[in-house]
DNA sequence: TATAATATAGTAAACGATTACTATAGATTT
DNA sequence: AAATCTATAGTAATCGTTTACTATATTATA
């Protein structure tokens, strides 16, 4: 690889002087200036970021770490923050928890070694303490999805608790008693501000939270399907006339579920959820859900960060909400 | 942050004894190297990797550069690679080219400058000669699920060609003669060998290719669903009996397409695809395709870069095909 | 014409690690 | 007891940049 040492000495010129022309940031003459450009055009020479970076205190790198890098959901929030950062040269480096705390935290130290400029953390962990712990270090984080309450860094996130209340009491206002839930952990603020909104529509409606129709803790596709088969056969002499999905991985599972064993959307159990289903289009019935705006999310964070960065806004912790809006469709039967 | 020269200061030793204790590669004496471990653990210091890197030439960094981040094909082979390099402590930088050879290169030469270790590449340039440069310069390079016949690097690939023939020689013996096809780039190798099965069956068989019931060039899904509709209004007196899609997602777009005419699947047309769709456990009817291996794919790749990294069987070059099979299903109907 | 100001280039010290080389004390060999 | 070897620690160069500081030639000013 060639270095700027050797464009130097081709070019019968000082280091600095060639740095300087690459970064344009102090005076070279007209005449200097070609003959060096001519010779990184004649040598191919491209600067080491690595030794930039070591030099600059700047990566230009950011960290996106998620619970599931296979969900949809978030690949849709990267593809917003890809769209705005990598404009301004940024990369970003993809990590999947697993909704595993100790990898969290293992992938937040290495995310830290690396000296990433930003972290974009979807946490499913709840030791806040930890996490102050590197924003203290000097760690750049904002929270995507997810937000700890006690936690002293920017975030962007939905509207979780308001949505769901709002589709809960329009399946209220569709007849709907026997109403289930389909939980995530509950230790995430996420899933825990759904279930309270869920919880809040019931108890503003008079409506008697009965405990055997909620699954608690899936959170995925696979458990999900599972838990849901389990909560049917367990319920299956007085079945909820509707459940509630708390997100899209977790309608799916429960789609699989009802199909097999034979239970129609929505004539034999209604279905909402937090979040549109893969495919849409082309699965009947179609839900009736909490539209979620991922890539809204992510272009948000994106720019959250840049403004970071810039250095404008600098020590102020912004919390951004995005409001969903329910859609409509036909999966749940009125009563 | 904290650096090793502070550690050095304060436990009352040099840095290179410092440096020793992490590494364990020169002996210690155990009173020094307790007395440097403690220090680290009071300081909480953390080796700057950047600095590692550009002493090393090593940054544990490897880059995989897809035409789709949106694709869930390619999320599953990022999820394979992920699971058998992140244990040896790489992590993956994630970009998207959109299919545009400009910024296929331009992501490259970022990464040649972030000197990654290795880049996975899914190509959809033909620019041979211009990835060649890169690994002349000296660049990593795995291409994976692409492949360029004259680039001299290896390759984990699927076996289009044979995969396709396979599958179009099924639904021949089903009775089908009107067949279609739905093209990706045929500038990419991928797309080209599906391409090339398809037709070398219809050879065989002695079925008439029909121009008009081809779709070329579309690769996504919105582009696909849009293709499709215009090509069945071209072709609405004489409809293909089965149409082929070269990929998953456009086989999605194409059943969109297909739906929103009210084109019943199979009865008023059938329907194959390379590669599975997403949630098809959910959509009516189930689709007869060449399942893939994505996961399979990813690993392969990891598994490849980790021994070429390690040094052995450095310079022959390795050209892995994953063997894929037919799924067969309902979405074919019998003439 | 002497002096101050300006434009342009170079020198060398960082950034934070690793490691070739050197130094020293103690153990081993002869 | 002298010579050699071994284990352990330190010194300082290095990786490839950027940049504070310094130097010089040129131009502007008095």
């Amino acid at each position: 690889m060639v270095t700027i040492k050797q464009v130097a000495e081709k070019a019968n010129v000082s280091t600095a002087t060639v740095s300087r022309v690459i970064n344009g940031n102090y005076p070279v003459s007209e005449k200097v200036k070609n003959k060096v450009m001519k010779t990184i055009k004649e040598l191919g020479y491209r600067p080491n970021s690595i030794a930039r970076s070591l030099k600059c205190n700047k990566t230009y790198m950011v960290g996106m770490v998620v619970p599931d890098i296979s969900n949809n959901y978030f690949m849709d929030i990267a593809r917003g923050v890809e769209s705005v950062i990598s404009p301004l040269g940024y990369s970003l480096i993809f990590c999947s928890t697993d909704e595993n705390t100790d990898k969290e935290l293992r992938l937040l130290n290495a995310l830290n070694d690396k000296r990433v400029d930003y972290v974009l953390l979807a946490s499913s962990t709840q030791e806040d303490h930890k996490l102050q712990k590197f924003i203290d270090q000097g760690m750049n984080i904002i929270m995507i999805d997810t937000s700890l309450e006690n936690l002293q860094t920017d975030s962007v996130v939905e509207d979780n608790y308001n949505a769901t209340y709002k589709l809960i009491s329009y399946v209220i206002d569709q007849g709907h008693k026997r109403i289930g839930a389909v939980n995530g952990l509950l230790s995430v603020s996420t899933a825990k501000e759904r279930y309270n909104g869920f919880c809040k529509a019931l108890e503003d409606h008079d409506i008697p939270l009965e405990q055997s129709y909620i699954v608690n803790g899936a959170y995925n596709r696979r458990k999900t399907y599972e838990e849901v088969k389990f909560m049917i056969q367990r319920n299956i002499n007085k079945l909820p006339t509707v459940l509630f999905a708390a997100n899209n991985d977790m309608a799916e599972g429960a789609m699989i579920a009802l199909k097999e064993m034979n239970l129609k959307i929505p004539d034999d159990i209604s279905l909402v959820s937090f979040g549109d289903i893969n495919l849409a289009e082309l699965i009947e019935p179609r839900l009736t859900i909490i539209s979620q705006n991922a890539v809204l999310i992510g272009e948000k964070a994106g720019e959250l960060m840049l403004k970071k960065v810039s250095g404008n806004s600098e020590h102020d912790i912004t919390k951004v909400t995005i409001p969903s809006e329910i859609i409509i469709r036909n999966s749940v039967k009125s009563i």
